[in-house]
Formats: structure tokens, sequence, C-alpha cells
DNA sequence: CGCATATTGTTAATCAGGTAAACAGTTTTG
DNA sequence: CAAAACTGTTTACCTGATTAACAATATGCG
């Protein structure tokens, strides 16, 4: 078996087999996130929502009046790490900190009118870069694809 | 429809959905991902090699005599963000930059005997992660996983 | 009650992974 | 031969994330 010869034109490398990493799934699996991450920031354009401040909009969105605690565990993110987040969406007055009555440590998030407003546009451009992205797949592939990502999630005993 | 009220106790949230994240495609890979790299890191250990580390030595085992730049290319990163990864692989003497005769600007990369050694195990020891962490997917699961993580993959026109 | 323990949000330091821009040395090309 | 392109590298920077500490507050228990 000969050493294969140094490429030096870039386009003219264009092997059969790559590496094991070709049957590795968590390394096609971030290939593969690396792509619609990309496409994502695309989609929204320069002054868009990032995936992750996206993420926890949509869930403050869901539950009104939720804190920061437990926002941080729905994400999977330490609490510390979601206070820049949700500096970003109180900047935009997408959502607000009030304080609640019962318990002076606490802040409940809820997402103001035009926070609300906003996430729905962006839910609907989210949407469609998915539809569009995924465009090859059929419904049963994506469907199929979802409940083996979820199956995968839940190998973390952490996840939810 | 009335806000949900605060949850105090963490273990007293566990909302039947979520948010619209649940259909995302794009959150639930992010999810899977993370949920993948942990264990990865974990089964190889404190002084194990990182994901793209690992990565990058095997091709540069699958490639004899590679560039520098061919690699970065098919890793899917820049050239400069390379070095670091193959500096550290020179470091624990896992392969060698070698000047090639015809052109001074290029150094191939080639594993050493202790890399290839390095890499077998390490190499068993992932396939181990994956097989062990994905029990719960029959074999045509797996397989259709693959063949769809693929097709995302190359929506990006940048993938190989 | 009072004290130990726990929780919440926050800051600061740090890390991993990655990009972009510039550079010297070296081909390659018109 | 001059201009353009390529290689490996350094530097500065960015994003996303973690850990450790902290003050303020709440809860549990003897």
């Amino acid at each position: 078996m000969a050493p294969r010869a140094l490429a030096k034109q870039t386009n003219a490398e264009m092997p059969d087999v790559v590496s094991d990493l070709e049957i590795l799934i968590g390394y096609n699996m971030k290939r593969a996130y690396v792509a619609i991450q990309k496409d994502f920031r695309a989609a929204l354009g320069e002054g868009g929502l990032s995936p992750r401040t996206f993420s926890a909009l949509s869930l403050v969105v869901a539950h009104p009046n939720i804190s920061q605690s437990s926002l941080a565990r729905l994400l999977g993110i330490e609490r510390s790490g979601l206070v820049a987040i949700i500096d970003e969406l109180e900047r935009r007055n997408y959502l607000t900190r009030s304080h609640v009555p019962g318990d002076r440590r606490v802040q409940a998030l809820v997402a103001t009118h035009e926070g609300n407003a906003a996430y729905q546009a962006t839910l609907a451009t989210v949407q469609a870069h998915e539809e569009r992205l995924l465009a090859t797949l059929s419904a049963t592939e994506k469907h199929t694809l979802m409940q083996i990502l979820i199956k995968i999630r839940l190998t973390d005993k952490e996840d939810i």
C-alpha cells in the first residue's frame, strides 16, 4: 500500500475514502450542525438573533414568568451563562425582568409585546430556513431524524 | 390562557410542551451533539484527545504526507486554526512536519509509529463510546441517521 | 426562635474552538 | 521578470461556555 502522493492543488484531491471519520456519527453530526447553524445565521441576517438567544426567547414566550434558573436548566446551560443572553433580550426590549411578590431573589421573565411580535416573525423565518435547507429530506426522514435526535439527547441524564 | 405560575422548585416543572424549539431540527441537533461530545470526552478521559484533535489525526493517518492546507480544507476549518492542533499532535510525538523536496512552502504531515498506535487505540475507544451511547438505536436507525447527516452536510457548499 | 443550608442572580476569570487579517517565504503565471 | 497566488504562521479577536466566588434572600430543622 503505497503512501498517497502530496496533492499540490486543492481541487486535485477528491479521495474516495476520507478516513474512519466517515463512519462516526459524532463527527458527521457536528458537521451537519455547523451547516445548519451557518444557514440559520444567514437567514436571520446581520442584526438577527443568534441561535441561543432565539432559543431563550422561545422558552420565555412559552413559559411566562419563568425564572432565570429554570430557564438555564431548560436550555442545558449554567445560570451564569444566561445572564448575558437575558441582558441582550432586555436591551432589545423583548422581555422584562420583574420582581415577584413572594420571593425577592427571583426575577420573573416576561416577553414584552414587542418581544412576542419579534419572536413570531423570527420563528417564521427560522422555520422557512429549515424547510428550505432540508428540502431534500422527505417528511418521513425529518420525522425519523427528530425521533433519533431526541433519543440521543436523552442519553444525557442532565437533559430536560 | 392563564400564564403559568412561577415554579419555585426545579423538580416541580415538567411541562408537557417546552416550546416551539421542540420541533426545530437545528435545536435538537445541537442538544444531541452536545450529548455525544460530552460522552466522547468522558470516554477518552483526562489526557485524551479532543474531538477535533482526534479528527485531525485520523485524516493524517488516512492521508500520509497531506499538507496543512489540504487538511484544514478536509476538516472545514481555517489554516490558521489548524496550527495549534498540529502543534499538539507534534508535541505528543504523534506526527511529524517534514519538508518535501519539490516545494519549500509545504510541510508534509506523517503520523509516527507512536501516533498510529495511539490512533488505533483511540479509534477503538471512540467506536466503543458510540456503540454504548447509541445502543438504543437499531442498525437501521444508525444507517438512516448517517445518510441524513451526510445529506445535511452537503447542503453546505463548502463541505468537502 | 436562631442558625445552618440552599437558592437566585450576578461578576470575574478562564477556557475551547474558531475566524480574519497580516506577514515572510516561496511558487506559479501572464 | 513582475504580478498573482499559495503555505504556514502569528496576532488579535469573537462566541459560547464553565467554574468559583459573592451578596441577598429563603428554607429547614433542632
